[in-house]
DNA sequence: AACTCACGCAACCGCAGACCT
DNA sequence: CAGGTCTGCGGTTGCGTGAGT
């Protein structure tokens, strides 16, 4: 309303620039500095917005930008920042120099938030979602289309960045993704061309989830051959996601699932959706905790342990032994420090940030809630692999963010 | 070889807070 | 203090591209 445009459009140029418009503002700004955007086009003589030629020094010309891959370290700062500053881009780009808010926002839609979710939709009617792990983790199965990053493909020697995502990610519904169109952060995992969309039918290469209305049935027929634990009929709730582990990599399970977790645990994160491992009883199977609780609406099910993987948490026979109710999101939806002392108090144990080494060999014994593996004790399925600096920042975040 | 399709990324858009008058 | 302007930010769009069919 009344509020005038940043610049008059009409008669401006718009779209990509070219190497002529790049020199014009590079030797403006080179002689006049920053700033005055509004009136730096004419002074320039620019046909462009202020904005649009703000945008282009600060994302492309300046010379402090940092060109090429998003290394490793880069990468896992973005997801360490994401995780406590969820989508403030410009203050996570204060964290990598020579990265602009843009760069990583690019990244991280492109490259990282399909390694973690795409689920629930946005309307919450049930309906399936199949969540694809070559979106993951890179798995190299046959893809239709799809182009890699132009970086990547310069640098044909390959780089430490990882294989391109594989695979499609599709929603029996089409749209948007998170349910952050109750307006808040998120909204752009789902956003363009990315997974939404609902197109094509073909089973994913890595997962299937099925519609369902209350009833979501592990499509391992229609994905590639696996030996999941989940039972395929399994009953699991609306939404639930079902991640088949089997899909993954040796080493990139507990990396999987610690992305997830960290993305659902995340404080600025309202999906409030839960992770659940299965074991060979299924989920919510073989133990009085998981029949009263099933997964359910944005819940996310690790279907097993991928085979030749040294599973953290206990064997079958251990499980049955042990307690083997606790799945992570007693952890989300509890007050967590609350949550880990009557965990480990019921235990009889110290907690395992307390000290690792002393709990680590601790027998397993029925009711108790250590591993009989040379690990550090957690609760059942729940939080396996993860250090005590990692439950030390959840607890942080749940101080911090509960108040 | 032609076509399709999904991807990456540059650029655009609208909003909101900071700043100015 | 109010209203206008500027700037920065996050979300979204759409084009160019190349792998797969």
């Amino acid at each position: 309303m009344g509020r005038a445009p940043c610049c008059e459009k009409v008669g401006l140029k718009r779209g990509r620039w070219t190497a002529e418009e790049d020199e014009k503002l590079m030797n403006y700004i080179k002689a006049n500095g920053e700033g005055s955007w509004r009136s730096l086009p004419k002074n320039a003589g620019l046909l462009r917005c202020g904005k649009s030629c703000r945008l282009r020094w600060i994302n492309y010309l300046r010379a402090d930008l940092k060109r090429g891959n998003i290394s490793a370290e880069e990468e896992e700062t973005i997801i360490k920042l994401h995780t406590s500053l969820g989508n403030r881009w410009s203050l996570i780009a204060a964290h990598l120099p020579g990265r602009t808010d843009n760069e990583i926002k690019n990244y991280w839609n492109s490259h990282l938030s399909r390694r973690i979710h795409s689920f629930k939709r946005a309307d919450g009617e049930g309906g399936a979602v199949i969540m694809d792990l070559g979106k993951i983790v890179g798995i190299p199965c046959k893809r239709r289309g799809g182009r890699t990053s132009r970086s990547a493909m310069k640098k044909s020697n390959g780089g430490t960045v990882a294989a391109p995502p594989t695979a499609k990610c599709r929603h029996a519904h089409g749209g948007a993704v998170l349910p952050s169109d109750e307006k808040g952060h998120g909204g752009a995992e789902g956003s363009g061309s990315d997974c939404g969309g609902g197109h094509g039918l073909q089973p994913p290469c890595g997962v299937a989830l099925p519609a369902g209305t209350g009833t979501a049935k592990a499509q391992s027929s229609s994905s590639s051959s696996n030996n999941n634990m989940l039972a395929h009929d399994e009953p699991l709730g609306e939404e639930a996601l079902l991640v088949d582990v089997d899909q993954l990599l040796p080493n990139e399970f507990w990396e999987t699932t610690k992305a997830l977790a960290s993305e659902l645990f995340s404080p600025c994160d309202d999906m409030g959706g839960d992770v659940w491992v299965a074991d060979e009883h299924g989920v919510g199977e073989g133990s009085t905790e998981q029949e009263r609780d099933r997964p359910g609406a944005g819940d996310v099910v690790l279907d097993a342990v991928p085979a030749g993987e040294q599973p953290p948490f206990p064997q079958a026979s251990e499980m049955e032994e042990c307690n083997s109710a606790v799945t992570m999101d007693r952890w989300a939806d509890m007050e967590l420090e609350e949550m880990a002392s009557k965990l480990w108090d019921e235990a009889g144990e110290e907690w395992p940030w307390q000290n690792w080494e002393e709990t680590a060999a601790a027998p397993c014994g029925s009711g108790e809630l250590h591993l009989a593996q040379q690990q550090p004790p957690v609760p059942m399925g729940g939080f396996c692999g993860y250090s005590d600096g990692d439950i030390h920042s959840w607890l942080l975040f749940d101080s911090l963010y509960s108040s």
